[in-house]
DNA sequence: AGCACGCCGACT
DNA sequence: GTCGGCGTGCTC
């Protein structure tokens, strides 16, 4: 008899179960999933170790029912990563190993593709391209592994990518690219399909988990030469990674929303080590934290200060608000104008979906509230209905009040849609298209075909959310407009000024790529924010170093790192007690320890979310003290007993606070 | 997290 | 009597 070291994605402290098997009856399982019963009921684990000995601990050991795969799925560094970031992110190894490889079950079978691609041209390099990966190679020789190419946008970061990327495949590597989001990623997948053919693999959520499976072994044999792949690409598999890029690193969508709840930067850097292979991070605003280990030289900055070709800065202007009639400004309708008269392409920008973000009783001023979460409904005109943009809860749009029974009911704040109709009462002879959450539902092709109709000129102005904010490239397009920047300035963060600058400033970006009459209107009503001050001025260092002041008076990140434990529960006061006591437990340990803070137990922003009452502990902790926190972390993990009907979620790095 | 076991109330 | 509510405890 032989024993194998399983791990399950289950959520117990240890989550490593020893079964035994017949080395002469089945082949051997190690590095492949099994299938065995834990606990009366069949599931599907990993083993990451074998071993001749039984186990020590007196219990029956059962047998592995079947080994379901015929090769090899993880590795030891896959194993090792899973174990680092299990104690980073307080979840079990067996939950960190699952994300890695898709799970037991088989869907239709189809095969991963590979797409013939016309030839691109490969650009020339510019003096600053050049210097960059002149720099890079001399701070290489020197041992360092870590570099920040801080670009603005235009300056051709992709294409320094693309020359180190090729260098480290002559070579005999293999490179990891990442991205924010794949989907917009488009142009920048077939430029690097282009330029490596075959050898390269996109992995993106679309992929069914036999697809996954399928790249994950070709990655893994060394059949693929570069992967490209938003957040969870940092979990292939590879043979010998021997460069890391990470486009755009700033984006928030590298952050997991579910537990483990990783930063692909943070196991990117893991990675890095393990395989000494340098990691290479982008952006034009970088965040805060990067920016601080470049300052201190922790970071090797490689900087491309200037637009290549043509490209040349926007005119950016700031309107005021403030006593506007309608969304769209003077200013803005005369620059709109101006731009369809000379066929040019407009982008607008404003980030919310629907048509008002809520509805108002003028009789008793109450909003009209989801039924499962603690916020208002968003109107959305098309279907005349009112969602929750929390929950997904949708119901016919109500006449009247229902706290009050008025009938006197009003909307408030402003959305795409209400955009979307003033623009067509504006412009009738426009060509509009709308691109945001609503549109492009259930419909990944809509995006793309939008994108494209917009670069050929078969659109004259483009609106949307978020998804028209990044990445993207333009040459038609000269006008960019902010219906509204304060969206973002009112976030209830303490990141809002750098979340609002970083958005402005890639917005901003979409233009004057190729051309030198680029324009930006940003309509604001908080003119003398800092944020849009800086973009105004174009002075991003000068923002940088005053907002990092900020942040170094009141001890938040960059200078300190958070953990934030959420406790959920249907209950109101089982909620509550338990944040109470899990406050009360980490300050035994964490009372008397200098550098480290805890807040209070306190109901969260959005206190109900589908009919979860939701509280949470926040930890600040100084660099020196970070290490201390996690062990004092795992020792909540590992003794502390949580109610049944209540769940507990360590987010360590929090992106958000809600 | 699930799932079994077990100990109480209200039903054919 | 026994069906099923959910509190409690365990998982190689």
């Amino acid at each position: 008899m032989k024993y194998a070291l399983v791990t399950l994605s289950v959520p117990l402290y240890n989550s490593t179960f020893t079964y035994s098997y017949d080395e002469s009856a089945i082949p051997s399982p190690l590095y492949r999933r099994v299938q065995v019963d834990f606990n009366h009921r069949k599931m599907t684990g990993f083993v990451i170790a074998i071993s001749d000995e039984k186990p020590e601990g007196g219990y029956d050991v059962k047998g592995i029912l079947k080994v379901i795969d015929k090769e090899d799925v993880i590795n030891d560094e896959l194993i090792r990563l899973s174990r680092d970031m299990s104690y980073l992110y307080k979840n079990s190894m067996g939950q960190c190993l699952s994300l890695m490889v898709p799970s037991a079950k088989r869907d239709s079978d189809s095969s991963p593709f590979f797409e013939e691609n016309d030839f691109i041209p490969i650009e020339h390099l510019s003096a600053d391209q050049e210097r960059v990966i002149r720099e890079y190679h001399e701070w290489r020789k020197k041992g360092r592994s870590l570099f920040y190419l801080y670009g603005v946008t235009g300056s051709g970061k992709s294409e320094v990518y693309l020359r180190l990327a090729e260098e480290t495949i002559r070579d005999g590597g293999q490179v990891l690219y990442m991205v924010p989001e794949i989907t917009l990623s488009e142009q920048l997948s077939k430029n690097v399909k282009a330029r490596f053919n075959s050898r390269v693999q996109i992995m993106h959520s679309a992929l069914t988990p036999s697809q996954r499976l399928k790249i994950a072994r070709l990655v893994k044999s060394g059949d693929v030469d570069i992967v490209i792949g938003a957040r969870s690409a940092v979990f292939a598999p590879f043979k010998n990674l021997k460069l890391i890029i990470m486009d755009e690193e700033h984006e928030t969508s590298y952050k997991a929303s579910n537990a483990p709840r990783y930063h692909a930067r943070q196991l990117a850097q893991l990675r890095s080590k393990y395989n000494e292979a340098p990691l290479i991070m982008g952006s034009a605003t970088p965040s805060f934290e990067c920016f601080k280990l470049m300052k201190e030289g922790r970071i090797v900055t490689l900087s491309l200060p200037r637009r290549i070709g043509k490209g040349a800065f926007p005119d950016i202007r700031i309107v005021n608000t403030l006593g506007q009639k309608g969304n769209i400004s003077q200013i803005l309708q005369t620059e709109i104008k101006a731009a369809l008269e000379k066929k040019n392409g407009v982008i607008l920008f404003l980030n919310r979906r629907g048509y008002s973000s809520s509805v108002l009783c003028n009789s008793c001023g109450e909003a009209v509230r989801c039924p499962n979460c603690s916020i208002s409904l968003t109107y959305h005109k098309k279907g005349k209905v009112l969602k929750c943009h929390t929950c997904g809860y949708v119901m016919p749009l109500v006449k009247t009040c229902p706290s009050c029974h008025s009938h006197d009911l009003i909307t408030s704040g402003l959305g795409t849609e209400m955009i979307e109709e003033e623009l067509r009462t504006l412009y009738p002879f426009a060509r509009i298209k709308r691109l945001d959450g609503d549109t492009a539902e259930n419909d990944k092709g809509y995006i793309s075909e939008t994108l494209g109709q917009f670069e050929r000129g078969d659109i004259d102005i483009l609106l949307g959310t978020q998804m028209i904010a990044k990445g993207l490239n333009f040459p038609k397009a000269t006008l960019v407009g902010v219906v509204n920047a304060d969206q973002s300035i009112f976030l209830p963060d303490f990141r809002a000024n750098e979340r609002t600058f970083a958005l402005l400033q890639q917005v901003s970006g979409r233009v004057g790529r190729y051309r030198d009459d680029g324009r930006v209107i940003i309509q604001t009503s908080q003119v003398d924010n800092p944020a849009i001050r800086a973009v105004e001025l174009n002075e991003p260092e000068e923002f940088y170093r005053r907002e990092m002041e900020v942040r170094r008076k009141i001890g938040y990140p960059p200078y300190s790192r958070l953990i934030n434990i959420r406790i959920r529960s249907r209950k109101e006061d089982k909620a509550r007690a338990e944040a109470e006591a899990v406050e009360a437990f980490l300050s035994e340990y964490f009372d008397e320890r200098e550098g480290i803070e805890m807040y209070p137990a306190t109901s969260s922003l959005i206190e109900i979310i589908n009919n979860y009452y939701r509280y949470h502990v926040l930890i600040i902790a100084k660099d020196e003290s970070f290490s201390f926190a996690l062990k004092v972390l795992e020792v909540l993990r590992a003794s502390y007993k949580v109610d049944h009907d209540v769940q507990l979620e360590i987010d360590t790095d929090p992106i958000d606070m809600f």
